[in-house]
DNA sequence: ATGCCTTAATGTTTAAGA
């Protein structure tokens, strides 16, 4: 099985890109972040069209999640449980979350795709936002880990785990994409049991999945790991692959983020 | 100089992104 996670930064401007890679690669589910777009105006012909259904978590301007599937999948959650409107500087329940269930190893698979808070804007509620979407992230892991689920999270966590996951210069000490209370959420979600996809596979290299649009980041590599592929224990023993495909940086117009695809061996 | 680019929308400028 093949899956992917991929922060477009608009699926109205990146479709064609989404769909070409689509087809070069063939993933059998694929989420994606900041779709930008409400739930009607996802393009979902151009998917449909490659084998691909599209279950969509849209809103008006920002965030917005989906995920595209070969395989069949039925959604489990539109929303991360717990969250309240009130939680976030918007007063929205926003669109930062999607959860599906799927055939895996003869059993059923939960595989949640995710796009959290940045925590810079806003001042000091957007901070605390981000903090509470972690915690909620954490105990909604936990309760299908308690409940002897398989299960993976996949998107821009909007986090560099350690500081080799920041290239120099790439941010400034206290970015809350590296502020220890957000590294230490980080830890908690892999206390849980969670295996760290790419870095388990990559200790030593940068590995980045994210490069700014200013500034030249992306000719002087200056980049950041922060969309990621938790897995639950039996998940991780058919790890086999993992890797942000970096190619899709130099694409036309792409997007500031480029796929992590994880493929996990069949039974 | 919290800029430098890109996106969407209350659009000739703002807010968010990270």
């Amino acid at each position: 099985m093949k899956i992917a996670t991929w922060n477009v930064n608009s699926i109205r401007q990146r479709g064609a890109l989404v769909a070409d890679w689509l087809d070069r690669v063939a993933p059998d589910l694929l989420f994606l972040q900041e779709i930008k777009c409400e739930t009607e105006a996802f393009p979902t012909e151009a998917f449909t069209a490659r084998g691909y259904r599209a279950a969509v978590v849209g809103q008006k301007t920002y965030h917005g999640v989906a995920v595209l599937g070969r395989v069949p999948f039925e959604v489990t959650a539109t929303a991360l449980p717990g969250m309240r409107p009130e939680d976030a500087p918007s007063g929205l329940i926003e669109a930062r979350y999607i959860e599906v269930e799927t055939a895996f190893a003869g059993g059923r698979t939960t595989l949640a795709g995710l796009y959290l808070p940045n925590g810079n804007s806003a001042g000091a509620p957007g901070f605390a936002h981000k903090l509470r979407w972690m915690d909620r992230l954490a105990e909604r892991a936990a309760a299908l880990l308690g409940a002897g689920r398989d299960m993976a999270l996949l998107g821009d966590f909007n986090v560099c785990p350690e500081d080799r996951d920041c290239a120099p210069g790439a941010l400034q000490p206290g970015d809350a994409l590296l502020a220890p209370e957000v590294r230490a959420r980080f830890r908690r979600l892999i206390w849980l049991g969670l295996t760290d996809a790419v870095r388990t596979l990559h200790p030593e290299p940068p590995c980045y999945s994210f490069w700014d649009y200013q500034a030249g980041a992306w000719p002087r590599d200056r980049g950041l790991r922060i969309d990621h592929a938790l897995l639950s224990p039996v998940l991780a023993e058919r790890l086999v692959a993992a890797l942000p495909d970096r190619a899709e940086r130099d694409r036309p117009q792409p997007s500031d983020h480029v796929p992590v695809l994880v493929t996990l061996a069949d039974p």
